[in-house]
DNA sequence: TATTGTTATACTCTATAACTATA
DNA sequence: TATAGTTATAGAGTATAACAATA
């Protein structure tokens, strides 16, 4: 019972975000037994590249697993890399970590021996950052899974396809 | 106050980083004089995704500060208001929540009086949410401040940009 | 006084297990 | 047994304040 003859309305799945986000109600009963109607979502930029980094950090995630390194501990590595010496407040300042939770972070990096701090010379309230050999050894296995990951996702929209997006992407949040 | 200015620095520097996003047909070589060379990041898709995300959600959280509205709450609501009556488990399948994490975020919308839950009638294990009035009125200004964050965004990369962008992520990201 | 690194803390978001009340 | 919702909790990630050592 309860056949609720309301709900037949049958809405496709492609709803007008332009409508909704002018403020005109959608009269879509309750008839989702399948596909939910997201409204106005999937036309939002910011809800797209929300669920992209969401899928795309979700595979980096399994692909590091076997290593044990999370995105943050990958890109700080690579940073320490390029720029042998630096120190803390730079790594904060490229990567846009707050000083007190890179602490944390090199706390365990230091730990696994795969990172050391250094004492600065010059100014001997900076610790200078370097990868250890097991460091840059774990760095060429990471590049090598990193590579990997990334081509599952560009052989989906081509090199054409990812330097438009890159481009779109720094275009849109350029200052 | 040194806490405020540092966070200012952090964020004129980030556009630094931003910047060397953006070199796309750049070689980037090391450029000393305080750039940070950021390696192969640039070049990973899922560090400009996260990068974009990143600033999109801070405009998004800026934009809403006034009617004190998060990502995740306006596309609970968006989710509610175009299926009204649905269940919390659908909501959870339509935006990928966990079921125990919603339950607090539906307490806390209904505490607002934004949302109701309606206890099912043909099974009375589930909840029917609902706008309120008072949900529905708010989701309209949510809509109007919704739209100017999308505009801030979309004049840097035009209608075309736009559509662009959510066809290369939506083939990035399809099954 | 200002900066570098540090400790402590808190808040958000996300994830899992176990419980309840229904089915 | 299985499902919808709930409670409790734990883990990342991120944020700020305060401190010591140093500039």
């Amino acid at each position: 019972m309860a056949e609720e003859s309301m709900g037949l309305i049958r809405r496709r799945r492609q709803s007008n975000a332009a409508a909704n986000l002018a403020g005109k109600g959608a009269e879509a009963a309750a008839d989702h037994d399948g596909s939910i109607d997201l409204g106005v979502l999937p036309q939002l930029v910011g809800y797209a590249v929300r669920r992209a980094q969401l899928r795309i950090f979700q595979d980096f995630i399994e692909t590091m697993a076997e290593v044990d390194i999370r995105p943050g501990q990958f890109s700080v590595l690579t940073v320490i890399a390029a720029n042998r010496g630096l120190k803390q407040a730079e790594v904060c300042e490229a990567l846009g970590f707050k000083r007190a939770n890179l602490v944390v972070m090199l706390d365990e990096l230091e730990r696994r021996g795969l990172v050391k701090r250094v004492r600065g010379a010059s100014d001997r309230r900076s610790r200078a950052l370097h990868l250890t050999k097991a460091g840059e050894v774990l760095l060429l296995r990471l590049n090598g899974l990193v590579a990997q990951h990334e081509r599952r996702f560009i052989r989906r929209i081509g090199e054409d396809g990812k330097r438009q997006l890159l481009g779109l992407l720094a275009k849109l949040i350029a200052v």
